[in-house]
DNA sequence: TCGATCCTGTAG
DNA sequence: CTACAGGATCGA
């Protein structure tokens, strides 16, 4: 489910369940399956202890003492919480690490398409190769969005999911930034003019910036995040319902295998 | 660049 | 039953 906002979301509730840089109580004592990479190398991370949970685009890292990483991908239906006990686990649970103190980090991930791998110190470099900068940095400028949308004919929707010209937007938040920079997601991403592309530019922050706040609200809450609940979205899922800003009816359309929703009125 | 694929669940 | 799903990769 998660992009950016709702990826964040769990690290924060990771890092707090965990205190950053955590204690002896966050020493790994066991694994289960994961998947599709082995147990034998989920089972690395046995005796090292989690020292801090970060995040690149919509990937968690979960810090072992010894500088290897556990890289979590959470795909469509993922999530990573703790849980009191690794053998008190659901079934639509695909990967676990049980802690010293009987806690346990646990993906639940009803589809299983969620990833988990093992690293060792210092490979952020390349496993990140080829990821765009996080939309918050100021690596990422105007001027970083505007050489990225000259570089390609492609639309400008498809452009903003591949995580390389800005890491992290996905199905949701791309149509929602689109539909707030007024810009046609068929759009080619060459033809964007320069005011187009810096409203965009202002579309990605601000979108992102507001289901940051939202996210983290929902996750405040029990039950994390409901879907549609933890976001008010302008135009995704809303196809046939009036365009919030000129009352025309919400149009679906296919791109790149999935659906853009948009307002063939307000984005030219 | 497109379609198939990974998986399971849910809505129509 | 089919369509679709807040993602990403792979081969044709």
């Amino acid at each position: 489910m998660p992009e950016l906002p709702e990826v964040e979301a769990v690290a924060r509730k990771l890092r707090a369940a965990l205190q950053d840089g955590g204690g002896p109580s966050c020493e790994i004592v066991d694994c289960g399956q994961f998947r599709p990479t082995t147990m034998q190398e989920g089972a690395r991370a046995i005796g090292r202890r989690i020292t801090a949970v970060d995040r690149r685009g919509k990937h968690l890292l979960l810090r072992l003492d010894d500088g290897c990483f556990l890289r979590v991908h959470l795909r469509m239906t993922g999530n990573l919480t703790v849980a009191p006990d690794a053998r008190l686990r659901a079934s639509t649970v695909r990967a676990w690490f049980a802690l010293a103190d009987g806690r346990a980090v646990v993906l639940d991930d009803p589809r299983a398409l969620g990833r988990i791998s093992f690293h060792e110190p210092g490979s952020e470099t390349e496993l990140f190769r080829g990821l765009g900068p996080e939309p918050f940095d100021a690596a990422f400028s105007l001027d970083h969005l505007t050489g990225a949308a000259k570089a390609t004919k492609k639309p400008i929707k498809l452009l903003l999911m591949e995580q390389k010209a800005v890491a992290g937007l996905g199905n949701i938040y791309a149509a929602e930034a689109l539909f707030q920079a007024a810009i046609h997601p068929a759009r080619p991403a060459h033809k964007l003019s320069r005011p187009r592309l810096a409203a965009l530019y202002t579309a990605i922050r601000d979108v992102l910036g507001a289901a940051m706040a939202s996210a983290e609200q929902a996750y405040d809450r029990p039950g994390e995040f409901a879907e549609g609940e933890n976001f008010p979205v302008a135009v995704y899922g809303r196809e046939g319902e009036p365009c919030l800003r000129c009352a025309g009816a919400i149009r679906r359309m296919p791109q790149g295998g999935r659906s853009t929703y948009y307002c063939p009125k307000c984005q030219k």
